[in-house]
DNA sequence: TCTGAATCGGAACCGGAACTTCGGTTCCTC
DNA sequence: GAGGAACCGAAGTTCCGGTTCCGATTCAGA
């Protein structure tokens, strides 16, 4: 495997990027169902280019669930600047609803990101969860949210979103899901 | 394939059972990912046997889907039998939550039903469906649910909510995330 | 009991998809 | 602008799991 870091010759660096982001799309299509020949094919290398690049599928699909998830770190340090407490909160799962769909390929990653072990995400993960902790923390604090929530919560409530949106593609169904669990977050 | 109904050899009969029970604790365990051999083995039969009686995989799980199915018809029908309308209501979801719960194959058919067809239990879902449907609208009438409920929102609440238990198994996570829809059900 | 038709078992088949290989090509350095 | 290391690509290879095939076996009616 190449390491991205390191001085890659010209052709290399070029070709990486242009794998990540055919993954990106395919995978955002047709979920972890996307096909390492596809990936190549749309890229315009060949699969041997693919795989000296990401010894593994799971290692290409890692890589596109890291960058969303720092994504997502981004979006919870936006939202903890906004000064109401209840807007923090509904800014934060709302973009971060939005920012899931249309990925297919992210939102099964979303729904498993409890339970699998997405190895070599762990740190994306922790630097996403201090300003998520934060922004429920401040809400609860401020009474404007039941007083038994919890950060574990919000993986809970992301995976049931995420869910909808997979399997109710398409429409803006998951919308009214998150209207619902949204109303049983008040106190 | 072997229909069902016509007069089986005694061992033929003695056979199919054998496999959709092996089928059911399989599925359960495993969902989807069971494989026919494992399903043969454990029903103590040979392959061939198991597909005279299922020409494919697809069927047997729609047989293991249908019985659940019949199996929700009912509940809801005890639950319709409740007399206070929210405790009706509440009485058909968790009890057909606990339905579910310890099924990884079902779950992810609850998850998918919206979506999949599911070729060959239309008549099931519809049958569910009308019991589901009173129970709702009553709740509705009495006003002790949000006005804009509808039946929709049931298996889209009811995929929220499996979701969280096929990706945070063996917990009773659910029972929480559960908890606060119910809560945004509330008027 | 005897017979043949239905049923059984599991080895072989087959397609699909991840991964490997290696001869040819391209890029960078001197 | 020449040499060689790094890189490319696509035709294989392998593995996995659903499906089929057919000789052996078992059942049920006469």
């Amino acid at each position: 495997m190449i390491p991205p870091q390191k001085t890659l010759r010209a052709d290399a660096r070029r070709n990486r990027e242009r794998i990540l982001a055919s993954a990106q799309t395919l995978f955002a299509r047709d979920g972890d169902k996307a096909q390492m020949d596809e990936i190549a094919e749309h890229a315009g290398v060949g699969m041997g280019t693919v795989y000296r690049h990401f010894p593994t599928k799971e290692h290409l699909l890692t890589e596109m669930v890291r960058s969303r998830f720092t994504r997502f770190t981004e979006i919870a340090l936006e939202s903890e600047r906004i000064e109401d407490p209840f807007e923090a909160l509904e800014s934060l799962i709302v973009r971060s609803a939005e920012e899931v769909e249309g990925d297919a390929g992210f939102q099964l990653a979303m729904m498993g990101s409890d339970q699998l072990e997405w190895e070599g995400i762990e740190q994306e993960k922790a630097a996403f969860a201090e300003p998520t902790g934060r922004i429920i923390g401040r809400a609860v604090e401020a009474g404007v949210v039941r007083d038994d929530l919890t950060f574990e919560d919000f993986p809970m409530v992301m995976c049931g979103i995420t869910s909808t949106m997979y399997f109710s593609p398409g429409g803006a169904k998951w919308r009214r899901h998150l209207e619902l669990v949204f109303a049983g977050l008040r106190p």
